[in-house]
DNA sequence: TTGAAAGCGCTACCAC
DNA sequence: GTGGTAGCGCTTTCAA
């Protein structure tokens, strides 16, 4: 019924090891030779059996691509950026060499991370891309790291793509870092600078690093000018969406009517925050300040800081891509540090209530 | 070097073939054989070999979810929700019988989409998913049918999402198809009975057949007001994201300076042209409106609309696991026809200019 | 440069 | 209810 390696060897009258040889590439044929396979196997429009592929090699070429939250476009953009840089072209060729770079979405339960790790390592996965901010818990980094290990030793490579590497499998992965906390500090004193006292912060969950070294840069920032005292007032912590955002940001107004600025700890937060904003009557900027992507004239793209993200994404997709081919050549553990997600434009305006 | 079911079964002193029983659960063994046997797989932390498995079955447990715009929140919605109904629990027991479900991103690009089905044919994927709207392209089309149809003779599981079926494969799709037509043609007779009379409409890219069904829609509305006078004047098309729908706007507020309201032809579309309309000075919903849910309260989990469209969403993803399972009830080709994606809250605002 | 053949680890059929 | 075993389709030595 289905058309196999030894089909295509028949009519190409050589030997399917020689098939072989033509469609992985990696491996001197005659010209004449490869041509008359490769017409073979447009001819029976043959599709290489990837599970007895992978069976034989002992590896496959699937990437697995995990995020938190695929419906927040941050965690789309990095994994389109990393696919896109994975998958090479966008058009396979009639055989092999291609990558299926596929993203996993976790919804930030720890279970489900690790079940997807599982599930990959079954598959043999070629490499795995851990994107997001890592769950600060002691148990579950434990089981990560030993989940990892072991995927490592399987010969999958593990790429950390704004998360810091776990304590224990340093040298196993290559890590590209977000300074999390630096970018929350400018940010904070951008705010500062322009004359605001009273600086609202909504933070993510409190169990993430992402969360927790934002809120450390923002306290930084605060403690630098003085202003630390009763800044557990100002914060709001909730999930890392819209929703989220919007609920953190009434609570907060609430408490605290006289904010004049409002720091979200991610652009869908900010986006939440803007509403809850302009729900209690108050104007962006002139009333309030708010740091997020929702008072930008458009798409993240055009956002500066944004696109400095986003060029390391794609690095990072590249990365796992050679990783995963074993042709790395960046030094393991390496680690880049690049702009914070959250270093978004604050607005301009200076406070006015109060 | 790495465990395999041999050394499981030799450990737990049964035949390997049992330990496949146990493991795929669909075969009766005695209950302490099967406890023995789990208790092998955990002391050896066994993991099932996929490539093998999936050889010898000629099967595998991957589901492929396409989308056009991973980036695009509204899709992460349909992916996370496949995903989640897909994926089971979300915690996988010591071995089989879970599916990996994955998300592909096509970036609306046909080439990816053919690139990524062939790639999904080639893993012998158990189903794939495809979601959003398809490209009206003769040649496209044509192939898209042909591969589609080479993966349902391998016995991989199509479920089509959002998208028409094709022409020729009816019978070899599962499909849940939106009221793009009836959802748009709703909206502007929304706005049209708020007194609006001068309506934009940012449409999708020309192409795509949900841009072409939710513009029939709205013209259908337009035509029974008696407004369809002119109404290409007062239609821009773009691509489906942020930064198009706030060029778009701007466009159309260039072109026809009194419109009143203004229809997005989605979510992210919808967010562009608020942050347009905005930044001309205009107000929502007092100056102008704007359907969308830029100015909801909160997160799309709140709207309705979108609401009704989440749940047959998961239903679809359910139906993509039970296609793939085999246990397939519901008849092939059966169409739910739901709300629209674009069915969400018009501006309750009556217009004020012009 | 090419061919022959031995597995890769698992499933499923056929006995018992 | 359990075991034996013949492949599944490919890769990869080893020879030629």
């Amino acid at each position: 019924m289905t058309v196999t390696l030894a089909d295509v060897a028949a009519r190409a009258r050589v030997s399917p090891a020689t098939v072989s040889r033509v469609l992985n590439g990696n491996y001197p044929v005659a010209a004449t030779t490869r041509e008359r396979v490769l017409r073979a196997v447009d001819d029976l429009d043959y599709v290489l059996n990837g599970p007895a592929s992978s069976l034989a090699a002992a590896t496959s070429d699937l990437v697995g691509i995990l995020v938190n939250d695929i419906a927040d476009p941050f965690f789309g953009i990095m994994a389109g950026a990393a696919q896109a840089e994975i998958g090479g072209s966008g058009i396979t060729g009639r055989a092999g060499g291609e990558k299926l770079a596929v993203v996993c979405n976790t919804g930030g339960s720890p279970a489900r991370e690790l079940n997807y790790l599982t599930l990959l390592q079954r598959q043999r996965a070629a490499a795995v891309v851990l994107t997001g901010g890592a769950l600060e818990d002691r148990h579950h980094q434990a089981a990560m790291a030993a989940k990892l290990t072991k995927l490592a030793d399987a010969g999958t490579r593990i790429v950390f793509c704004g998360r810091p590497p776990l304590p224990d499998s340093e040298a196993l992965v290559a890590s590209l870092a977000f300074d999390n906390r630096g970018g929350a500090r400018r940010l904070t004193e951008h705010l500062l600078h322009l004359g605001h006292r009273r600086i609202g912060y909504v933070a993510g969950p409190a169990e993430r690093t992402t969360t927790r070294h934002r809120l450390e840069g923002h306290r930084e920032a605060l403690r630098d000018a003085g202003l630390s005292e009763g800044a557990e007032q100002f914060t709001v912590h909730g999930p890392y969406d819209r929703r989220s955002g919007f609920e953190a940001t009434l609570e907060l107004l609430r408490r605290e009517p006289d904010v004049t600025a409002v720091v979200a700890a991610n652009d869908t937060v900010a986006l939440g925050a803007a509403a809850a904003v302009r729900e209690q009557g108050l104007r962006i900027p002139e009333d309030i300040s708010v740091a997020g992507f929702d008072d930008l004239p458009f798409s993240v793209d055009a956002t500066p800081a944004l696109t400095t993200v986003r060029l390391p994404l794609a690095e990072a997709g590249a990365r796992a891509g050679r990783l995963a081919m074993g042709t790395e050549t960046a030094p393991p553990g390496g680690v880049a540090t690049i702009a914070a997600e959250l270093m978004v434009r604050g607005s301009t305006a200076p406070p006015r209530r109060g």
